[in-house]
RNA sequence: GGCGCGGUAGCCAAGUGGUAAGGCGGAGGUCUGCAAAACCUCUAUUCAUCGGUUCGAAUCCGAUCCGCGCCUCCA
């Protein structure tokens, strides 16, 4: 069996074979930090979370590289609005950023390059394109990419470019560039970029957006790399344009694999203020939902389908959760402090191998869920029969918890019952050894109402979160 | 117009030639002082529509109807 993955460059399954054997190297694009990212941004992160965790279940070592867009228009603007310098700006924003994943259980990249600690690498790359004939300078003092001397440019994203290749040269309000669909791999200096700027060999100024991408994605994984990712809009024209001056520069194939995850949708249409569907992670934490929740919405459904989130679906995740938790509690009471016995019951056993095939073939999360849960109807049965001993509870637990190094939502949220609530459920346990049903119904709703529900079981009452 | 994705039960969602996974919801049952929660069982003769290929199609081919994305800096 081989892990196989969707390559946008083919459009079809390949098994992933790195460079290196056992080490996959990968690129994920990274937030353009301006403001708090929003739920289909973190669909996008989400997936890469999956495709690492997942890699490294399989036994691959992971180097994982993320970057962080810290200078573009939008950083540059937002922050002259705020009146901030550009780097006390964005901090605020990167901060968040990796709040947000830690919220969301998205476990940590090797590294975060941000572009302005990267402006040597990506000057060093564009005198490469300038030298190799690739790379132009317009009137104004700004660097473009020639796509006219890249034949293959277009093969990501599958464009004929051919038609915009013979054109003529196009007029000054295309910024002076040669050919319209050439792309700015530096920005000449302008009023509105105000401190912001580098001195470059050819004049003062910033790099584009793409320069960056190739710049530090070949500093730390090589000129030639495993696998690339990010969402679909970006395949054209950020990965296209970022293949033409890697390849272009160095001579070698820029990536062997790419990937690249649908959109979100809320309720059927795009994201939009304007329809008030917008949601930040933190507009949904404060709805009350947790990271646990939002992560397992996010993750559900398979990286290449658009995602339609939606209350109910999150609402949805809640109860399957609930369900997941109480079959871990239920193991871990049969378990106690037995050592597992390495040798699973058949129907674990069946679930681990569904679970991986599934992953296996292009990360079919729904089939490897779908396989979660027949272990546990299988497992509740088990139980109920008692035919699983503490031994092979601990097994299974054990088994869980593999699961969860991919999935990342089978941990419960911290739930500590306070002294108060705690105190009453003691009292509502002495009302009912008095079979004194009013009082033990009316403790019941007073802790309903301070947010915890009872729940009677043989072992005593628990007490939920609601 | 070009490139591409999708339409499967009330909702969400797998399955891409061998006779419909899974989740939520709903219905019944078990447990319980009553509950709650949990557990068990059941819940699509059918896969947008119409044709075709085939022993056999949700899956392949053709047409049609809907929804959506990208086409120069939005994950």
């Amino acid at each position: 069996m081989a892990f196989k993955l969707h390559n946008t460059l083919t459009r079809q399954l390949a098994e992933l074979r790195p460079g290196e054997p056992g080490h996959v190297r990968f690129y994920t694009c990274g937030p353009t930090v301006y403001n708090f990212a929003h739920i289909g941004n973190f669909r996008a992160y989400i997936f890469e979370d999956l495709l690492r965790r997942y890699l490294k279940f399989r036994g691959f070592r992971v180097t994982q590289v993320m970057n962080l867009t810290d200078v573009d228009d939008k950083t540059i603007r937002s922050s002259r609005e705020q009146g901030l310098p550009l780097r006390q700006f964005t901090k605020k924003y990167i901060d968040a950023f990796f709040e947000d994943l830690a919220v969301l259980r998205v476990e940590r990249a090797e590294h975060y390059p941000a572009a302005t600690d990267h402006v040597p690498e990506m000057i060093a790359l564009i005198q490469t394109l300038l030298d190799k004939g690739v790379g132009y300078k317009s009137d104004d003092g700004s660097i473009y990419f020639s796509i006219a001397k890249f034949p293959s440019y277009g093969k990501l994203a599958h464009l004929d470019m051919t038609g915009l290749r013979s054109g003529a040269r196009v007029a000054q309000d295309e910024y002076e560039k040669e050919s319209a669909a050439d792309f700015a791999l530096w920005k000449a200096w302008d009023e509105k970029d105000g401190a912001v700027v580098w001195d470059a060999p050819w004049g003062r100024g910033r790099p584009g957006w793409h320069i960056e991408c190739s710049a530090m994605s070949m500093k730390y994984l090589g000129q030639s790399f495993d696998l690339h990712t990010g969402g679909v809009d970006n395949i054209f024209p950020h990965h296209e344009d970022e293949i033409a001056q890697s390849e272009a520069a160095t001579g070698q194939p820029f990536v062997k694999y790419w990937m690249h995850c649908a959109h979100l949708v809320v309720d059927g249409k795009k994201m939009s203020k304007s329809l008030g569907n917008f949601f930040t992670l933190r507009d949904l934490l404060d709805k009350g939902y947790s990271g646990r929740e939002i992560r397992y919405e996010l993750l559900a459904t398979h990286y290449r389908q658009s995602l339609n989130f939606t209350f109910t679906a999150l609402d949805a995740a809640r109860a399957a959760l609930g369900r997941l938790d109480e079959f871990s509690d239920r193991l871990r009471t049969i378990a106690g402090v037995a050592d597992p016995d390495h040798h699973l019951p058949a129907w674990a056993q069946q679930a681990l191998d569904a679970f991986t095939a599934a992953l296996d073939e292009d990360l079919n999360i729904s089939a490897a869920l779908a396989a979660l849960f027949d272990m546990i109807t299988a497992g509740n049965r088990a139980m109920n029969e008692k035919t699983l001993n503490a031994a092979g509870a601990s097994t299974v637990l054990g088994l869980l918890k593999r699961f969860d190094s991919v999935l990342g939502f089978l941990q419960p949220e911290q739930q500590q019952a306070d002294a108060d609530a705690l105190a009453l459920l003691e009292q509502r346990q002495a009302a009912r050894k008095a079979k004194n049903w009013p009082e033990s119904d009316r403790i019941r709703d007073e802790l309903k109402k301070r947010g915890w529900v009872i729940q009677d079981t043989a072992q005593g009452p628990k007490l939920k979160k609601m």
